[in-house]
DNA sequence: GGCATATCGATATTCAGATATCGATATGCC
DNA sequence: GGCATATCGATATCTGAATATCGATATGCC
């Protein structure tokens, strides 16, 4: 194992999961390949290809133990390992995600907020605190938090960006709309909604036009 | 003109698009694929591809008229005719991106929002209605709706996707974290967060690893 | 126990996108 | 006007992911 699986097959991993977890409540004890691939759509090569990178538990004529099959997923994913996050922004979508605890499947738990704003600090709906950005670093290298969460305008992102990085961020997970920079060895996964937008545009402006 | 863009330098565009705004701002006339390149983080390369696919206008050495180009970019993504769009889903997400107004700089304007529970339809606080889900073929026909945003839980997904595509959607966009289907033709993109959950996890966990 | 079959794993092949190379062209200076 | 240079566009190569092919192996029936 540790052939460091393809972003592709990782994004798809999650999908595969929630399948498998269905199946495990049902009581179903083993699942094969070409079975998961029909019920999601996808080809049956690719499903394999993508456990196989994960799992070595596939016995022919078979298939996969459903429960083995998470637990190697998970591992793979590492969710076993409950990721503390921080989120610097706490406007409208930054604060919908703080109030969302649905993350915490996928192993990841925000501790805190952060807003250059003074006036929006305090006691959030949620629970968690909003804190002045000012004490950012310290308190990321206090819990050792490793995932940095950036819900703040285009224009203060990359600074936002620099400012996690010095604080020991390693996986930055950006919905401002900018291209953040960051040193090897640091990740940034944007979910640039702008981006899908001009898919979807471009798609219409296609289908419209052959009208 | 006209050769089909890649998926991912679509993507790109909007990065572009703000970026040239910028500087129409500010009065900036040319512009060099280099520049942009250096300013975005990216490689020259890539960008000269890019903008070659939208535009003929780069002339050598002076580069790309910024008006020009910003006209280039926003026909071939569609940005031009404004899309209308409906919302199903009205729960938290769903209510957030109601009462962003955003994304009608991209071209989208979202007209109305549909639940299947009737004590959170009415009014909301963005001025959309929200209306009960029986009504929402009749309203996409009207007002010949195609593109149809999903913010209802995982199960279900595939039901509304489905129920779209026969009210005349031909573009969906999924916020639930679940793989739809549709026939040819329909384009679906997905947000998906699980996914890049997947990918930031993975990555701390093999970075946690080495440490 | 042997054979048919479902299913997996390993090894090609194909394809799309990213990167590199190189020639063409417009500008500005001498 | 001619030459140096910035910059573009076209073509070629490389890389990684998706897809296809085929042999290997476990099960269960006869």
């Amino acid at each position: 194992m540790e052939p460091t699986i393809s972003i592709q097959a990782l994004q798809r991993m999650p999908t595969y999961l929630s399948l498998l977890k269905g199946k495990r409540e049902s009581g179903t004890v083993y699942v094969s390949a070409g079975s998961i691939s029909a019920e999601l759509g996808l080809v049956e090569i690719q499903v394999r290809k993508d456990l196989a990178a994960v799992s070595d538990g596939g016995r022919p004529k078979v298939g996969y133990v459903v429960a083995d099959l998470i637990l190697d997923i998970e591992k793979a994913l590492g969710y076993n390992n409950i990721n503390d996050a921080v989120l610097v922004g706490a406007g409208k979508l930054g604060k919908a995600l703080l109030a969302y605890d649905g993350f915490r499947e996928y192993g990841l738990n925000i501790v805190a907020a952060f807003d250059a704003d003074p006036s929006v600090c305090g006691a959030d709906g949620s629970g968690k605190p909003i804190l002045p950005v000012e004490k950012l670093k310290k308190l990321c290298q206090r819990l050792k938090v490793h995932i940095g969460i950036i819900t703040v305008p285009a224009s203060a992102a990359q600074a936002v960006c620099d400012m996690l990085v010095d604080s020991g961020v390693v996986a930055v997970w950006n919905f401002a709309p900018a291209h953040l920079r960051a040193n090897d060895g640091i990740l940034i996964k944007s979910e640039n909604m702008a981006a899908s937008l001009a898919v979807l545009s471009n798609h219409l402006s296609e289908k419209i036009s052959k009208i």
